[in-house]
DNA sequence: AAGGGATGTAGGATTTGGCCCTACAACAGG
DNA sequence: CCTGTTGTAGGGCCAAATCCTACATCCCTT
């Protein structure tokens, strides 16, 4: 599933140029997932994390709890190193990113199949190496200790949503997103919540630009 | 040019099913693709403009300036009622999302192949609408349209200031202020304060890099 | 010269949203 | 088992955004 209707167009054909691969249904939405899901019955299931609306990490705990049969792959375009864990903590079995050659998407996929995990050999080693040190060192930036939740609402000011808007997209109370905003200032040390806007704009530009 | 191999790919196979268009070259640089152009002398170059590095607006008016002769295709993610106006100001010559389907892509190319311009329907619409009301002298950045006050206080914004701040660096009411920001909103199409700022920011950013 | 639009300035009224406090259930880890 | 973190949300207060209106200046055009 992936919101850019030529990413979906492309993965089709490739899966469809393996023998013992098949596509059984595309999705353009969260929601669209679920229901092919609910119908087709895949293995697989390959999706982009960068959605309409809310988030795909959301997406992921949903299909976990719903279909937890369906071995998950993020396809995506961001950045491992923020995204991968979380994705993998929400119950996805591979990461791969969009840059990567055809070959290894297909290989992720023959490796999820399998039961394996999939992700890059630097994250493999990074993951290992956090897990040994504990995690108590390697924070590269405060925004890794951003909740799921608080995460997203950082994104979506930064994409410039306004609070109402985005308890819209995550369906909850604008309450609800305050108190995440009031927990992200807490965390990454900013007073109101004009710098929070400015950070979260700040972030969303360096991201583009990766 | 996409610095997505998966996007390349897809587009490379999808422009060689088409019998009567050809493949010349595939770069992931904004360099890389200056340099290919200039060996291989396509008729078109279709360019993201989210590469590493600088931006693809500059990338556009550099290849504009460099090969006049090479129409421009602007194929990206990004929201087009953004960068489509300064992409085609820039020399572009089309702009598509990626979350067109194949067939709209294939259709861009062999309009502005034939010199036509290739943009939605939507922004067709909205271009001639400017056109219409106006706008004779040229405005390359709306900002430009700003009054000597709105454009302090615009700044000041970027520069991470608040209402209140500005009021007193200025010496004048907050209320002055607000109306400034009412009247800034109108010349930038914002339609409120969280845009404004996002805006503010982004522009201070951009002349930050310059 | 007169009239019209843009600009600098600001008040009033209303709504929205930010901020502080509190709360509570679920779950995770020590 | 207890404590901390996370997801969720209500109440109340007040600052700020929004909407409307106003008016003096200045510049441009008819």
């Amino acid at each position: 599933m992936d919101d850019h209707p030529l990413v979906r167009e492309w993965l089709t054909t490739l899966i469809h140029q393996q023998p013992d691969l098949m596509v059984c249904g595309e999705a353009e939405s969260a929601s669209q997932a679920l229901e092919g899901i609910s119908t087709q019955k895949p293995d697989v299931a390959i999706v982009d994390i960068s959605l309409k609306g809310a988030s795909g990490i959301e997406l992921i705990k949903n299909l976990k709890s719903l279909r937890p049969s369906v071995a998950i792959i993020v396809l995506t375009m961001h950045d491992e190193s923020l995204y991968a864990e979380r994705a993998l903590r929400a119950g996805a079995r591979g990461y791969i990113m969009k840059r990567e050659t055809a070959k290894r998407i297909i290989a992720a996929i023959r490796d999820v199949l399998e039961g394996k995990l999939y992700v890059s050999e630097r994250l493999t080693k990074l993951f290992a190496e956090k897990f040994v040190v504990g995690q108590t060192t390697t924070v590269s930036s405060p925004i890794e200790q951003l909740s799921d939740r608080e995460l997203e609402v950082f994104q979506l000011y930064g994409q410039g949503c306004e609070t109402r808007q985005i308890a819209e997209s995550l369906n909850v109370s604008m309450k609800t997103v305050q108190a995440y905003c009031a927990r992200i200032k807490e965390k990454l040390r900013l007073s109101n919540a004009t710098e929070l806007l400015r950070e979260a704009i700040r972030w969303h530009e360096s991201q583009q630009a990766k």
